[in-house]
DNA sequence: AAAATATGTCAACATGACTGACATAAATTT
DNA sequence: AAATTTATGTCAGTCATGTTGACATATTTT
């Protein structure tokens, strides 16, 4: 039982659904210390990827999140203004706002990415080893394959050195 | 490298990253269906839980969405007016609203479910067998873990009989 | 008969997406 | 040097989906 050629038998409802209810959870601990502070899901996507990848440009942020200028202009006009993230000028291309996280922002990705690597370590030690690196291809598995190799590369180039492409 | 001692170390950066791509991706396939019926994502969900569980109370359905009556009244009555569900009184309490697909609901729940599980398929296909049950374990871990019998409860009841409780 | 329950509805509001148009400064091309 | 392209920002309006609070109706339970 449970075949999974593609198209054929019966949809992987129990993947479908945990999926669901997992990356509910899984946003709901950030959720509830964004609330406190009168931000927001977009706030929090935001402050992570410039505190993973300091320097990035508002472009690249943008290809990340894949959301319009306006979007994401507004939630980073918030951070900006109460000191959860700067921006100084490129220094090849003067044009270019490069972000970075102050102290104060640092501080706040770090708490909530901890929160959530608290959830994935109990949910981790729950499981044998070799859960991390499954629960690692699996993920990877489902992104868009044309996407997937920028995203690990993202990943470990963040990982490598805090700093961005360019 | 790679403890999970909870609050301990370096976040789990690599799965935090993948679980917002691998989701973001994971929904993007229904997205693209709905558009075109200018549906959202909200009727979505709301379609595929009555379509898992015929015959589910309106109440039953807020509990596991954890929105409010009004945001559901609003997408439900277009899945209504529509044709996609039909309402029905409950046996025992007439003031329950029972709800059931309708054929073309059911092949909408269906079809969107098949995209997903192509997906979910294609991901699978890449890696060892047990990788089906690695990520069902996981992600099952990842759930808040007073909801998760509850939720593991819902995914087996709906696969053994399209009937929900009471 | 009174109270509780299941559901629906009206009105107002917030967040975070969107489109389209336009503005500015700096880099690049001609 | 002038024209064009690029990186970014902003104004204005719209949409989808969530929220709160108040109230209405039918039905069941006490």
């Amino acid at each position: 039982m449970a075949k999974t050629a593609p198209s054929e038998a019966e949809p992987t409802w129990d993947l479908i659904e945990l999926l669901f209810f997992a990356y509910r959870d899984f946003v709901s601990d950030p959720d509830h210390v964004l609330e406190a502070l009168e931000f927001g899901r977009a706030h929090h996507r935001v402050l992570h990827f410039v505190n993973r990848n300091p320097g990035i440009k508002v472009a690249d942020l943008l290809d990340i999140l894949r959301i319009t200028k306006q979007s994401l202009g507004r939630v980073l006009k918030q951070l900006l203004d109460q000191d959860y993230i700067t921006q100084r000028e490129g220094p090849r291309d003067r044009r270019q706002r490069l972000l970075y996280v102050t102290p104060k922002g640092q501080a706040l990705a770090m708490r909530l990415a901890r929160l959530q690597t608290d959830r994935i370590g109990r949910a981790l030690a729950d499981l044998g080893p070799g859960a991390h690196e499954a629960a690692h291809r699996f993920l990877a598995a489902l992104i868009d394959s044309e996407a997937r190799q920028n995203v690990l590369k993202l990943i470990a180039q963040a990982d490598r050195a805090p700093r961005v492409n360019d």
